[in-house]
DNA sequence: AAATGACTCAACCGCGATTCG
DNA sequence: TCGAATCGCGGTTGAGTCATT
């Protein structure tokens, strides 16, 4: 079932020696610098679906089957934080691709949620009120290049992509000095969120209502700002027992 | 056992952002 | 400064597998 495309680029399935050659090559040169990969290896295949096939299947360390009761719990709370951004949510749960990820979120987790039979009409799907990670003053010191932008991102996960990329410090600067009381306080609890790390909070909208659970020990320490996304409310700390029954 | 519908995973596509010359 | 090349992402789809009838 070989497909070839107009240009006479394999497609379909990997084959195991394309594998072997693929991982051969970046164990030998390091991952990135796609283009080059497909005359690295001689294999037929476009740089695309090779940094595709490495990032999703060959990688050492990605953790294959089942997702665990934390890792979806997890990701429901950094779905609600982040949205579809799927890269960004894969980079706070270890081992885990964002193909993976989108995939059960799409298959599952959508489904939970009233999605029905069938695939998930995406298009219908209202964007989901996020919110954006942005860096803070209290964290790590920062790298600015030469047009004021930050270089280092939060906490050691890295994106080319300028959606995920953190904004300028001028911008930030900005919002901060525009941004209302409840920025200040989100920026407040997301410190404490820090310091008390594997106490358990729930998060509440603007009714008080309980939207859901958090363990602070599996929220990686990145700063967020509100940005007038629903969830931007502080969660309060839960008071009774509900969260360790989980 | 066969048919069929649902589910899951892997891969492709298109697009926006970034980098480079 | 600008256009081409490249990268990386989210959305979508195809194909194989599983479950049900």
């Amino acid at each position: 079932m070989d497909r070839v495309n107009a240009l006479g680029v394999r497609k379909g399935a990997w084959s195991k020696e394309e594998d072997a050659r693929l991982k051969k090559c970046v164990e030998q040169f390091g991952e990135g610098r796609w283009h080059l990969v497909p005359l690295r290896t001689g294999l037929n295949r476009c740089r695309k679906s090779c940094r595709l096939r490495w990032l999703n299947y060959l990688r050492p360390d990605i953790t294959r089957g089942k997702f665990t009761k934390d890792e979806i719990d997890l990701l429901i709370r950094l779905h609600k934080l982040l949205g579809n951004r799927w890269s960004l949510i894969a980079g706070r749960i270890p081992g885990r691709t964002a193909n993976d990820i989108k995939n059960f979120w799409n298959s599952r987790m959508e489904k939970k949620s009233g999605g029905g039979k069938g695939r998930p009409n995406q298009k219908n799907n209202t964007k989901a009120n996020i919110i954006r990670p942005r860096p803070l003053s209290f964290s790590t010191p920062t790298i600015h290049d030469h047009r004021g932008a930050r270089l280092e991102t939060d906490h050691g996960h890295q994106s080319n992509n300028s959606k995920d990329k953190l904004q300028p410090s001028s911008s930030i600067n900005a919002s901060l000095s525009s941004s209302s009381k409840e920025a200040n306080e989100c920026i407040r609890w997301w410190s404490n969120l820090i310091d008390t790390a594997g106490e358990d909070f729930a998060f509440v909208d603007d009714k008080g209502e309980e939207k859901g659970l958090c363990t602070g020990s599996k929220i990686n320490p990145v700063g967020f700002i509100d940005d007038g996304s629903d969830l931007s409310v502080p969660p309060k700390k839960l008071t009774d027992d509900r969260s360790r029954l989980r």
